[in-house]
RNA sequence: GCCCGGGUGGCGGAAUGGUAGACGCAGCGGACUUAAAAUCCGUUGGUAGCAAUACCGUGUGGGUUCGAGUCCCACCCCGGGCACCA
């Protein structure tokens, strides 16, 4: 019998039953309402799960089952994100085929999945890697591509030139590979991007109707980086170009940098979003590689030449990490132009500097030293003049520089001097679109989405090049692109992909029958991971990605749980997809997660030791981390404990093996639950987990010392007991319960619904206070309350209580309890009574006690009357059913 | 530098503007035991007091309010993200 948690006796009973059953297949009945529930899509490393990643998959299954319980049709499904470079990388460094390796490795997350009890329905798993689902990924691909997403042009990559690789971006740290510590060095390759830009404005307002952590949307909104501002040209005259010197101002063009012939004059067009401060320009700044360098070249003395060549040159060895390192000073040099503002008609030199991006706005600005941070530095770097064109108050000219603030006022601005920035930026917007040489403008920071890979493991691109230099589509019917079955897949070193190696896989035919060579290039790890969650509505379907009416049926995702480190680069990505695809009538929502959640993270004890003479700390290091073996043999004092994430790294994991082992699956789970807010980060401790088995302990001791009172039908008979002493309050803790536990799950609030089972679990206890029993229909309902109430938490236990009253199947298929709030209510309450808001009594009052009532009541405590003595009484504040607070004053 | 979080007992944490510290860990006292473990009961913010009780307490300083951990302003510290985006 079980008077006792003792998991290993049955533990793996139950997990072998509900797989006989079937239990967690997903339910589609019609007439219910649904609940789709999705952690992120996870990559399975050969390192395994360790208790820190349950911490995400642990609070999704608890509402799942809650929801399942409570009459929900749930989708609840797990799949493999196997494509990608580290998957590849791993393989490489095994040296096997990243294909079994990957499915070996999910094997062996499945398994620890369904240790720690997930309620995954694994009859829709899949891999991103399974030709039955990436036929899909290429499908939508195309998609993409022909509504002009997908294009092809030169870019820059990561290049590791110690791995002879392609890296992605999120593989270099600090300009260096994460793999390999080289210094990554910039490669130009023809890449493929899918245009996320022209969706910018949309991922960024549709935030607003997200129920997402604040701090996830506020990243993404800075990553798109939307900005207001204007753009305007500005007349170029060259210093041996005698008949620039006043030809008529040019009309602004359409394109992002307009480049006239030299003889109808130069001109270059700025994005500013402080056109206020234009009155203060001293100077312009073109990026290095800005197309209008090469006619200014053409303008300029020889010596000017050699100086923009060499620094172009210069320029293009750094890479982009170099370029934004902190506190670097800022490089540039003088290119003999000259730009007319058009304000005031002043001719201001022009430089060629790093720290304007090519890649953004039109790789030219205006430079206001006197108001810019940027400017400021570069102009004192140059001994260029810094003029204050704004002041905190109008009118004020002692402005101290850089005064960067968006709230003062205009000064030695001509006739807009005294306007407010707000005020003149409209004013200085509608003059310059006046005179058509400027316009308003939105800029973003957001880039296209590079998502090729001069790489093996990964979706193949299903474009064929054709003989005359055209891109075509892999029609339909010869869906999927099938990556090829190869032994050597290693990349071959140049920056082409293996697949460019491979004759049988490159040469084709096009749509005519012509010869042509497939895309050898394939998708980065993020594009399989875009529509994943729409698969699992449907994720056996040949024919198509998805049926529509099953997506309709499912989708979006209800409560989508995830780690905080995906923020912005796959939800970003996904929503995109989905707004595409909703564009294109595939399916009609355009937002897919309405709900996120992040899970926070699982600290462990890591040892650290003080550095030793000859020893160097890099800077932000606290210490040395040492093995646990060291820190054994090392003194106490020596050893300097703290808490560190989790990782094989620091040698730190426990494995969900391990806590099996040592303190059973629930407990694991209980635990994670219990110890801290969802979000925040948990320390993980034995003490804690044998506080947790305890707690389990304890439930299987008081059900073992109820049985006798076990009723199954007390539900028909309950109504006809009366409600009184011990009984009523049984049913006033059970109801209290139902309603805490039921409204902390649905918040998200685990460990606050954990504690009310604990708290119930004392009530339960101090019964044994009363004189006389409670009635067996309301033990019998405790006893089901609790065990229905911890299945969604520990499934094992709650099974193997239910099986122990005698009953069959699973707590799954009961029906999650309901609370009555007659009979939750109390019958007393207690009453605070303040004098000036200090707490001076507390007083126990018939439940309903209104308010003049209380008022007498508290006016008559002794406690209180204390602090009455020879004071007057100038108001009494009575919160019914709460407080009093009674103010008084001297005589 | 900018943008988010967050500072509450020895520790993890709880608290719709209304009794701060629920619940748990650790500690202390006791019961059971030959003993220990386990279990059970009690106790535990600080200071003073035999006690009743009083005073002080939610990073710091102000403010709003009958009443502030909670709201507002300024500052300090910790964690995370972004970082020359004009």
């Amino acid at each position: 019998m079980a008077s006792r948690y003792d998991p290993a006796s049955f533990e793996q009973k139950w997990r072998s039953r509900w797989k006989e059953a079937d239990l967690f297949l997903t339910r589609e009945e019609p007439g219910r309402p649904k609940f789709y529930g999705l952690e992120f899509f996870p990559y399975p490393s050969g390192k395994g799960l360790s208790v820190g990643h349950c911490r995400n998959y642990i609070p999704s299954d608890v509402v799942c089952r809650t929801k399942f319980m409570q009459g929900y049709n749930v989708l609840h499904p797990m799949g493999f994100d196997a494509f990608g470079l580290p998957a590849e990388n791993e393989a490489i460094k095994n040296q096997v085929h990243p294909g079994p390796m990957v499915e070996r490795y999910g094997d062996t997350y499945r398994q620890q999945m369904d240790l720690i009890g997930c309620s995954y329905d694994w009859s829709r798993s899949f891999f991103s890697s399974d030709p039955s689902y990436y036929k899909w990924t290429q499908k939508i691909f195309k998609l993409l591509f022909e509504r002009g997403l997908a294009y092809r042009k030169l870019a820059a990559v990561n290049w590791d030139p110690v791995d002879q690789t392609v890296l992605a971006d999120e593989e270099v740290i600090g300009g260096r590979a994460e793999r390999s510590g080289a210094l990554v060095e910039k490669k130009w390759i023809p890449q493929w991007f899918f245009k996320i830009t022209a969706y910018a404005d949309r991922l960024l307002s549709d935030l607003d109707k997200l129920d997402w952590p604040e701090g996830i949307k506020n990243q993404q909104r800075n990553w798109i980086g939307r900005s207001e501002g204007v753009e305007f040209t500005m007349r170029v005259v060259l210093p041996n170009d005698a008949a620039s010197e006043n030809p008529p101002l040019q009309p602004a063009e359409e394109e992002v940098f307009s480049v006239k012939s030299p003889d109808r004059g130069l001109t270059m067009t700025v994005f500013t979003t402080r056109v206020d401060t234009i009155f203060g320009v001293t100077f312009c700044v073109l990026a290095p590689e800005h197309p209008l360098v090469e006619k200014i070249c053409l303008g300029v003395p020889e010596e000017r030449v050699e100086a923009i060549r060499a620094y172009q040159a210069q320029a293009k060895l750094l890479g982009d990490q170099d370029r934004l390192a902190a506190n670097r000073e800022k490089p540039g040099v003088n290119t003999g132009a000259f730009a007319i503002n058009p304000a005031n008609g002043e001719k201001v030199p022009i430089f060629l500097a790093d720290y304007v991006l090519m890649t953004y706005g039109t790789g030219a600005i205006m430079a206001v030293p006197g108001h810019d941070e940027r400017d400021y530095e570069f102009a004192q770097a140059y001994g260029l003049p810094i003029l204050p064109v704004i002041a905190p108050e109008a009118g004020q000219l002692d402005v101290e520089l850089p005064f960067p603030a968006k709230d003062g006022f205009l000064i030695n601005s001509g006739e807009y001097s005294g306007l407010s920035v707000a005020e003149a930026q409209l004013r200085l917007s509608e003059w310059l679109e006046a005179l058509e040489i400027g316009t308003r403008k939105v800029n973003y920071k957001l880039r296209d989405w590079l998502i090729s890979r001069q790489r093996y493991w990964g979706c193949p691109i299903p474009i064929m090049h054709t003989q005359d230099e055209e891109m075509q589509t892999v029609p339909d019917d010869c869906l999927p692109v099938l990556l090829p079955e190869v032994e050597n897949y290693l990349p071959p070193g140049d920056g082409t992909s293996p697949l460019a190696l491979i004759p049988e896989f490159v040469n084709t035919t096009d749509r005519d029958g012509r010869l042509a060579q497939r895309e050898t290039d394939t998708m980065g790890g993020f594009a399989c991971s875009s529509w994943y969650f729409l698969r699992f509505a449907d994720p056996h379907n040949d024919e198509a990605p998805f049926s529509p009416e099953k997506v309709k049926s499912w989708l979006p995702v209800d409560c989508y749980v995830g780690g905080a480190e995906h923020a912005v680069m796959h939800l970003l990505y996904a929503r995109f997809w989905t707004k595409v695809l909703y564009d294109a009538g595939w399916i009609e929502f355009d937002e897919p997660f309405l709900t996120l959640k992040n899970q926070g993270q699982v600290l462990a004890q890591t040892p650290y030791r003080k550095p030793r003479e000859g020893e160097v700390l890099s800077v932000g290091q606290t210490g040395i981390q040492i093995t646990f073996a060291e820190a054994e043999a090392l003194p106490d004092g020596e050893v300097d404990w703290r808490w560190a994430r989790m990782s094989k790294s620091k040698g730190n994991v426990v494995t969900p093996e391990q806590a099996a082992e040592q303190f059973g699956v629930d407990a694991l789970r209980v635990f994670e639950l219990f110890v801290a807010p969802f979000e925040a980060e948990i320390q993980w401790s034995n003490e804690g987990m044998n506080g947790i088995v305890r707690f389990l302990n304890r439930i299987f001791r008081w059900i073992d010392d109820h049985r006798s009172a076990w009723n199954p039908n007390w539900k028909n008979s309950i109504s006809q007991v009366e409600n009184s002493g011990s009984t009523a309050t049984l049913r006033r803790a059970t109801h209290q319960t139902i309603a805490k536990v039921t409204s902390d799950i649905d918040r998200f609030a685990f460990n606050t619904a954990v504690a009310a089972l604990m708290t119930y679990l004392n009530s339960l206890d101090d019964l044994s206070k009363f004189d006389r029993p409670p009635h067996a229909d309301a033990l019998s309902e405790a006893i089901e309350s609790l065990i229905l109430l911890v299945a969604p938490m520990a499934p094992f236990s709650a099974d193997e209580l239910w099986e122990s009253l005698g009953e069959a199947g699973f707590t799954y298929h009961q029906a999650w309890p309901k609370h009555d709030p007659a009979l939750a209510a109390e019958s007393e309450i207690t009453v605070a009574v303040q004098v000036n808001g200090k707490l001076r009594d507390t007083l126990t009052l018939p439940a309903g006690t209104d308010g003049p009532a209380m008022e007498q009541a508290a006016l008559e405590s002794k406690k209180v009357q204390v602090f009455l003595e020879g004071k007057v009484v100038r108001k009494v504040i009575v919160v019914p059913g709460k407080l009093i607070n009674i103010v008084v004053s001297d005589a």
